[in-house]
DNA sequence: CTGAAAGCGCTTACAG
DNA sequence: CTGAAAGCGCTTACAG
């Protein structure tokens, strides 16, 4: 039988109200009885039942994250930053992990968020459906997707991806590479992908160069997805340089080159978006856009904390990147 | 206001009970009614409050698991393991992050576990101290530490890491290598660095062979561990090959002794232990005792299962691992 | 500074 | 097949 408030209370001849209030640091009380009654909830190991003080309460202050650890590598300064920021904050967070594109499982996930009545929920790496997000505005609770822009009726705290698409290219086409390449990601159907991928037609078409539309290959931000353009830009289409969707894109382009015995940067330039570790731990290292999820993942929260009170909207935040020069594109 | 039973009940006319009984599918009722109930309560978005439940059944079915996604990289198949046997058995689970030694953090997520009333803790990545341990002993929660094996009073489950470092020096003998480093981790503060250890030990005195103090070097499993052995071995202690202690470990060995004109394989051969993707994702593609931790991680979540009914203590379970030769050992 | 009491939303014998 | 009632363990006005 786990120990409970009323046991504490008989042993300290006190009410289970004055324990309570002591307990939890509410009230008023004398620090003498208080330091009693801490004593003994440690000797009988005492562990508040979260259910009945939620129930009791009505509110909590957890709030959810659902996220995917696949395909993409971001997630740990996301995190890194949504923990620090919870904790300095005295925020708890419960993670659930969904599969990329299983609409089901990421439902069910959210409705057992809301069964727990979390104050607030934040995808990282995933795009919820709009569906999704119509069952959580039913249900009242705020919603945020952060590390990635999304065109459906939520928040988000992402990078400037238009920006981002526009200032790799722009990077590129100043070291003087001419047919510049993009790849990994489906700039057609996803979102983040037809961002960047005005921004590159734009810098393209500000410095008088064509688009070619076989300039650019497909793909899911994974590791297979730039395994299979490096053998698309070897054996179809030459490009001096390639943009990779993400580092995961990057390392699978910076092998499949090296594969097919192309030299990077010698023969092809490239430059990674995102800038996480892999970018310091492939050879050549990898030039990246690098975006700051850390940051990211801490105005996450802090968003979160700012709404508690003001029921406004979440505004949609930008976070600003920068480009690291590494050896995957022509020094100068 | 929230949607409450109380709020279906009225409108379907008939009592509480009756509702939770249709809601839960327990006991009988019809299911001409039934589904009226169903339909009332999806109509007006009604979502069951866990807190009130749980507290009602004085029990739960969700279990927690705590891990950290630093400096290693095999989470994300244990993980895998984990959440799809606990879908299989309708279990929920809970995850929070912590951070490497950090005890007080650590404590801090157990507690919050041991609050929410997790009918059980998985530990992955992370060595939970004594301490813990008694506190969840204490507090009456299963607790099983999986990926790694641990010389404290819990239960886990992992591979033979006696064996590993046995079979991974083996096979390097076997190859034709005299002098065979072992880098990467704490060999006398790590328990399993220490197994490891000894197999090394066993397997290169069963070939006649010495083990010399100087060939290994201490580390914490990081990829930066790697880059410093990397140059150890290069200026201070020739080697023919060296096992390293983590992919991420042998990651650095491979960029150290590339960074230094050491070839691998042509110079030094180079076998890693864990066998992820990043050995898939390196070049040359790593050589690796591969471990099964996806089978881990469903074997975790059956442990536990298995153990609802009976109260026996959970066994260690030892799961089987292999040798998946790649690119950084000679070919023969 | 402390206590009695109501209430949070659900579940579960028990009785019918 | 259905309902009245007690109870899960806590919190919080309210009264003193």
């Amino acid at each position: 039988m786990k120990a409970k408030i009323a046991d504490i209370a008989k042993i300290a001849g006190l009410s289970v109200a004055s324990v309570s209030r002591i307990l939890n640091g509410r009230g008023r009380y004398s620090e003498e009885t208080a330091k009693r009654v801490r004593q003994i909830a440690d000797d009988i190991g005492y562990y508040k039942n979260r259910s009945a003080s939620d129930l009791a309460r009505q509110s909590n202050n957890t709030f959810g994250v659902v996220y995917t650890n696949s395909e993409t590598h971001f997630s740990e300064p996301l995190i890194k930053g949504i923990m620090g920021q919870a904790a300095t904050d005295k925020l708890d967070v419960i993670i659930m992990i969904g599969k990329r594109d299983d609409e089901q499982g990421l439902t069910k996930i959210v409705q057992d968020m809301i069964e727990r009545r979390v104050f607030g929920l934040l995808f990282l790496s995933i795009q919820p459906s709009q569906s999704i997000i119509d069952i959580l505005n039913h249900a009242n609770i705020r919603a945020l997707v952060v590390g990635s822009a999304t065109e459906h009726d939520v928040s988000y705290i992402s990078s400037d991806d238009f920006q981002i698409g526009y200032q790799a290219t722009q990077f590129l086409i100043d070291k003087g590479y001419q047919r510049i390449g993009l790849a990994g990601m489906d700039v057609q159907r996803d979102y983040v992908g037809l961002q960047r991928y005005q921004g590159y037609r734009q810098a393209l078409k500000e410095a008088n160069m064509k688009a070619a539309e076989g300039l650019v290959h497909s793909g899911n931000f994974s590791y297979h997805s730039g395994i299979t353009a490096a053998t698309y830009y070897t054996n179809e289409q030459s490009v001096d340089a390639v943009i990779g969707a993400s580092d995961e894109v990057s390392l699978g382009l910076l092998n499949g080159f090296h594969d097919l015995g192309v030299q990077v940067p010698k023969q092809v330039g490239l430059i990674s978006i995102d800038g996480t570790e892999l970018c310091e731990q492939s050879r050549p290292k990898m030039t990246s856009v690098t975006q700051n999820f850390q940051l990211m993942g801490t105005r996450a929260v802090r968003e979160f904390m700012a709404l508690e009170d003001s029921h406004n909207k979440i505004e949609t935040v930008t976070i600003p990147f920068e480009i690291e020069t590494r050896n995957t594109t022509k020094q100068d």
